[in-house]
RNA sequence: GCCGGAGUGGCGGAAUGGUAGACGCAGCGGACUCAAAAUCCGCCGGGCCUUGGGUCUGUGGGGGUUCGAGUCCCCCCUCCGGCACCA
């Protein structure tokens, strides 16, 4: 069958007069596909003989259909695998799927087919259509992490955690979605308190769950981010701010009258003579004891309930209104042993520190405008260099760098140094304690959901949390059907959650949460490197022989979630001996979104384009070369129809010149005629084209990651080659080898069509194992130069003149040239700047 | 508010401090055709000079460094992203 495209007469019936294969994408495609599935052209080995290169797209959701962001992020992972392995590197690239996770749940509910079913059959489309794409992915190597062999691993690496006392349960004021009917973790609540998945309003509830402890990596993640230089520094910055390190002082205000001491930490210890109040968070655990035995305690609880009823957004908005209520109790402070109120804020987050601060209403602009507004005394101990500062009349706070002052002993001293002799005095003396705080929080992990891991412990009535020994693992997850509502079915699951205890036999209930799905996904590039070991989560010589991922590509917007969890996971993996790795990604590409109209593509914009469509359509090397050539990868990338069509047509182009080379150029001698071979110099110009596009093809791709350029030189090389016409054999031997290099740094963008025309070139092997071209060095230096002539740094003349000429000998050339003296005649030359193959600039008077 | 990134033709985008606008899209003119599509050739930032050619101007705005600035420095404007009462 043949079918031609978008016009009736093949495209073989005009050029040369000469009949010839039309472009038929359909065709090629389907054979070339079938070609490297049948001769495992993409299966890979472990091999310690060879550099190893791994190369990791981030693994899709199964939601049911790929889309241009998927397109986008698989085709920049195929041409970087494809152009590496021409390069010579044993190149593992591996897809999967990240299967667990509640669309499927929702998809359940909405058409009634089971959760499992949903997942499988997407997992199965989107195989399909990643084979439509031509995707160099090792397939026996697929991996899903909602089949029990590969959960069966994630809740062993979580028994791993819980058994080095990385994995607790805590009762504590989580996030709520309840929409998704589930809690989330810190890093899962987006744009001021909404679900990351579903944009639903956060609230918190006070739970017992399951808790990864993450924070007690906080410091290595935030130190080895100085250890990945192939980072974008925008990612590194992201983590940097989402770990929020700072250091300070922890330090305890005995409450008067009271056994107690109030614990707070500060940034600001230096401020320590200006605390004129003491403030806790509402779920602060002293505030139950005050109420109780104050006589205003009714005032105080009301106060309480009142604050908590408000959202967290509500709360925490800046600028939002601060509120408080005195408590009556003083504290005393350490070091002035000043008596100072304690009141109860909304502006203070349990969640922070330690829930409690130290008022300093005169360096602290938040503290400042809830004095202000209650009438708490505002001191001041810094003064700024210039100015005086009056606490009476003062508007606002100095958070400021100055001099010290009311400060005992540190008057006179600059901030710079009163904070680090401060707090050093402050540990001698024994008030305090020099302590780091993180804004990072250990890990949610716990998921009221039914479409996920099974965290794998049982609750027994006598011996209490006990995990399930690895040899009983996977705890499967049970064939139940999801419940009107959302709600998780497991609870409901008697037979499945009564069960007993492993270690006494007695009566016990499973746990029936299922894990975050970011679990999942946190070690899956470990799988990949012996996906098939049913003995151990991965094989130790395969891990350590393809870790770390040398190449990752993914969407930015997991900055903070799957790219802080991985990176926790291999640090806590390696920490156990399981992997050598300390980082899992070397590299990082975060690709840009793909825009149509000014907006994301989104079903609600109705300006999504379907991949599929796009394939049939153009096919899938039409739609790879648009994506790569229409932005750098980094940058937002414009759909545009006209874009993809002008892609096409340079393939067709591409055919086009192959195919009316006809039987001179298939009978051509394969042999590269040295550059000094060849008499006529715009025959040397077009084998001088022909190497130097190996060269900035191959350094685009590999240096700049800028596949946009790398296209466009690409299509010079082809402007070019459709500009010579061939005469002798010599021409089409020169011509064969431009034709040939163009097909060999085309085809890790276009795999098909390249593999189609060297075949019709009558090459053995497939372009797929073929080696990426040496460049002949000596066609990198040109033989002439356009040589400018400026005057005054304005551009006059353009000369052409031989390459190399020293700064001397240029000037002499230029100054010689009739339009040059023309031009320079009378005037007062005051200067000359000779750049060797660039310019002469001469500056004149006047 | 703080921290990033970016502003270049009609559009997507190129330019180690050295010819601004590569490559592509759109547009315009022409060839082929009965015609259209496809294909091929030519033009394509703006202004002025009667055309060839020349000349001025032009990379968000304003200053500066330099023989020379889209690129480096300072100030400002706009847009996008992240964080946001984090003590």
């Amino acid at each position: 069958m043949v079918i031609i495209i978008q016009h009736q007469v093949p495209d073989g019936m005009i050029g040369k007069g000469e009949a010839f294969m039309p472009y038929n994408f359909e065709r090629v495609e389907k054979k070339w596909q079938q070609y490297w599935e049948e001769n495992k052209v993409f299966q890979v080995e472990c091999d310690p003989g060879k550099p190893k290169f791994y190369c990791l797209e981030m693994f899709p959701y199964p939601s049911g259909a790929l889309h241009m962001g998927h397109l986008r992020n698989y085709s920049i992972g195929d041409l970087l695998s494809r152009f590496l392995w021409m390069k010579g590197w044993n190149v593992l690239h591996p897809m999967g799927f990240d299967a667990f996770g509640l669309p499927a749940e929702n998809a359940a509910l909405k058409y009634g087919v089971h959760p499992k079913k949903w997942t499988w059959d997407n997992i199965e489309h989107m195989t399909t259509q990643l084979k439509s794409m031509g995707c160099s992915y090792d397939w026996r190597r697929r991996v899903e992490t909602c089949s029990p062999d590969y959960y069966r691993w994630t809740q062993w690496i979580f028994l791993l955690f819980l058994k080095n006392g990385l994995a607790y349960r805590k009762h504590a004021p989580v996030n709520w979605c309840e929409s998704c009917q589930t809690v989330l973790a810190n890093e899962q609540v987006i744009d001021g308190g909404h679900c990351w998945r579903c944009g639903s309003l956060v609230t918190k509830r006070k739970l017992e769950q399951w808790f990864l402890n993450i924070t007690r990596y906080a410091q290595e993640l935030l130190d080895s981010l100085g250890e990945l230089p192939g980072w974008p520094e925008k990612v590194k910055l992201m983590q940097r701010n989402w770990i929020g390190r700072s250091e300070g002082v922890h330090l305890s205000f005995p409450v008067d009258g009271m056994e107690t001491s109030l614990e707070t930490f500060t940034t600001r210890f230096d401020t320590i003579y200006g605390v004129t109040f003491l403030a806790l968070a509402p779920e602060h655990p002293l505030v139950e004891e005050l109420v109780r035995r104050s006589p205003k305690g009714d005032e105080i609880r009301k106060f309480v309930a009142e604050t908590l009823q408000k959202s967290e957004i509500e709360r925490t908005a800046v600028g939002g209104e601060k509120t408080g209520i005195d408590t009556g109790f003083k504290a005393i402070n350490p070091v002035t042993g000043e008596k100072v109120p304690i009141w109860v804020s909304n502006y203070i987050l349990i969640e922070y520190g330690t829930g409690a601060i130290m008022g300093v209403a005169g360096h602290d602009q938040r503290d400042f405008e809830f004095a202000r507004k209650y009438g708490i005394p505002v001191g001041v101990v810094i003064q700024p260099t210039e100015g005086n500062l009056d606490p009476e009349t003062m508007t606002g706070a100095f958070e400021g760098d100055g001099i010290q002052c009311n400060s005992g002993d540190f008057d006179g001293l600059p901030t710079e140094e009163s904070i680090p002799r401060m707090a050093a005095w402050a540990e001698e003396i024994g008030v305090g304690k020099r302590e780091v705080n993180f804004r990072l929080r250990d890990w949610l992990i716990s998921r009221q959901r039914y479409w996920g891991a099974p965290i794998p412990v049982v609750y027994c009535e006598k011996c209490g949390i006990v995990p399930i020994p690895e040899d009983q693992l996977p705890v499967l997850l049970p064939d139940v059907q999801v419940l009107p509502g959302g709600k998780s079915p497991l609870p409901e699951t008697e037979e499945w959650v009564n069960t007993t205890c492993p270690y006494c036999g007695g009566p016990a209930r499973r746990e029936t949460d299922t894990m975050d799905t970011f679990i999942c996904s946190s070690w899956y590039f470990l799988r990949f490197s012996s996906p098939w070991t049913a003995e151990c989560p991965f094989r130790k010589e395969d891990v350590n022989y393809w870790m770390a991922v040398d190449q990752y590509i993914g969407g930015i917007e997991h900055a903070c979630l799957h790219l802080i969890y991985a990176r926790f996971f291999t640090k806590v993996l390696s920490d156990l001996g399981y992997v050598e790795a300390r980082e899992p990604f070397t590299n990082l590409l975060t690709q840009g979104m793909v825009i149509k109209d000014g907006s994301k593509m989104s079903k609600s914009k109705g300006n999504v384009v379907d991949p599929d469509e796009i394939i049939r359509k153009y096919g899938a090397d039409t739609a790879r070369l648009f994506i790569l050539f229409a932005a750098p990868p980094d940058k937002d990338l414009d759909w545009s129809e006209k874009g993809v069509e002008g892609a096409h047509r340079f393939l067709r182009r591409v055919w086009r010149l192959v195919e009316e080379g006809g039987d001179a150029l298939r009978q051509a001698p394969r042999r590269r005629i040295p550059l000094v071979e060849l008499a006529a110099k715009d025959r040397r110009d077009l084998k001088r084209r022909i190497q130097s596009t190996i060269e900035s093809v191959g350094r685009d791709i590999e240096k700049e990651r800028q596949f946009n350029t790398a296209v466009a030189r690409l299509m010079e090389l082809s402007n070019a080659l459709s500009d010579f016409t061939p005469r002798d054999v010599t021409d089409w031997t020169l011509y064969r080898e431009g034709i040939e290099t163009l097909l060999l740094c085309l085809s890790p963008f276009t795999p098909h069509i390249c593999e189609e025309l060297w075949q019709s070139l009558e090459n053995q092997g497939c372009l797929a194992g073929a080696t990426w071209p040496e460049v002949e060095a000596d066609c990198l230096e040109a033989e002439s130069v356009t040589i400018v002539l400026q005057v005054n740094g304005k551009v006059r003349e353009k000369i052409e003149l031989p390459a190399g000429l020293g700064s001397e000998e240029l000037k002499e050339r230029v100054f010689s040239e009739e339009a040059v003296r023309k031009r320079l005649e009378g005037k007062e030359i005051l200067k000359v700047i000779a750049v060797p193959d660039r310019l002469v600039n001469v500056v004149v008077k006047g």
